[in-house]
DNA sequence: CGCCCCGTTGAGGAGAGTCAATGGCTGTGG
DNA sequence: CCACAGCCATTGACTCTCCTCAACGGGGCG
């Protein structure tokens, strides 16, 4: 059973590790993807669900003159995709961010598994209802924020979710962006996120030596992104009613 | 049983009436908010689960000081909010644009003829993966398209969803939002929506005389927007499997 | 009639994009 | 062991999109 993945359904409902154990025993089929791979191509048709056990990933749509929007980043714990249980195709691609391990399962085991488990199931929708508030949180960054305060909100945020996902994180911790993924996400130009990361590092907010980004004034960032963790629902125990 | 609500779920899964009927029929409480009035306040206890029967709602969030983020347009037929099911708070706000009318299901209701019905499960399972879609391709507008192309692009969004909605739309249709809402939805600033809007106008793409809104030219404006209407999941058939 | 909301238009300024040059780091092959 | 190529980050100069402040005007409604 994949650790960071237990670590973040069970922070929110009453689990062991046997619940989630018949979900992969059957075809526990671990595939790595090397740094800048293809995890996902647009537009295949999607047989299985994935989970993120090692590495970072990255989801992604591109427009027709090239330009990329980076619409998420997939860390540890974290499914592609819930919602494509339906047979689809996938609109949007996924590479790899790092060495990346995923572990598939068949939709219809995965379905089984949460037909006959109730704290499954809603384990997984709380994990379902999360990633969706975190894709409107990334609507407002975009929409609403200077390119600095979307630096540093996504900062704020994945400090957060990679602390969900069980790792022991502080205020230091390894971001394998490079400057031109982080303009895809962000919406900006990578000579513009230079530019802004110079300022934040002037301004004494953070240090970043080579990869390891450091939150040295965490209030202060907080304050110039207007962060307010709530959306990412840290907090609170699932309930299916 | 609304029509919307119907239309939208029939096109991609095999439904007649009665399956709807189970849903509403206990507590058919249709609820009317008028123009500007909040049908959901940010941070509510979520008991119900919301369909848009008539008129256009927005989700929202805002920010400390002030500024507003409109998520999407809930138009008829739309559901707020499926992922609720689970007991959370909302972490954005939902208010009346045109006069709404809703009618809302108890939780456990819901739940209840989901479960008695794959058909219909699988419906609203495929109405949710529009719904991330269609979030997912406001990111990409928000990050990597013009104020001009975001006009153009959630232009042919909006009819196209209108469309799925059952209502006998071509390419003139009222648009009731007005230059700040539009603003708040692109990421914009109202007079700048204006300025967009003159040049579209000024470039014999669209007219729009106070409420109707004409498409003058749908493929320029796709064109200009770079529009590709796969990520609304118009076409197919839904199937769980 | 007058108020208020909404949309338009103008002027000036700030934030972000583009093009381009430089320099460091890493991996590779002679 | 060193030279070179390729990738990435930074910095400069210039441009353009978009924002802010402000004034004005039209339509609906009391």
């Amino acid at each position: 059973v994949p650790k960071p993945l237990f670590a973040r359904l069970a922070a929110h409902a009453t689990l062991s590790e046997s619940d989630l154990e018949g979900l992969f025993a059957s075809d526990l089929s671990q595939t790595a993807h090397e740094r800048g791979e293809t995890v996902i191509e647009i537009g295949a048709a999607l047989s299985h669900v994935f989970v993120v056990v090692e590495g970072w990933a990255i989801r992604y749509r591109l427009l027709e003159d090239g330009r990329r929007q980076i619409v998420n980043v997939m860390l540890p714990g974290d499914c592609f995709d819930l919602q494509a249980l339906i047979n689809t195709r996938a609109d949007h691609g996924v590479e790899a961010v790092t060495r990346v391990i995923t572990v598939r399962a068949r939709k219809d085991g995965f379905l089984g598994a949460l037909h006959g488990n109730a704290r499954l199931a809603t384990a997984f929708w709380w994990a379902a209802v999360q990633e969706e508030s975190i894709l409107r949180e990334q609507i407002v960054r975009l929409g609403r924020r200077s390119g600095r305060a979307r630096l540093a909100h996504l900062f704020l945020e994945l400090q957060r979710r990679l602390a969900q996902s069980g790792e022991p994180t502080g205020d230091r911790f390894v971001v394998p962006l490079t400057r031109e993924m982080l303009a895809d996400m962000l919406g900006l130009s990578s000579v513009h996120v230079s530019r802004s990361l110079t300022f934040l590092r002037a301004a004494g907010l953070i240090t970043w030596n080579g990869a390891v980004l450091e939150l040295a004034d965490p209030d202060g960032l907080a304050t110039l992104a207007q962060f307010d963790p709530a959306y990412l629902h840290a907090g609170g125990r699932a309930r299916l009613e």
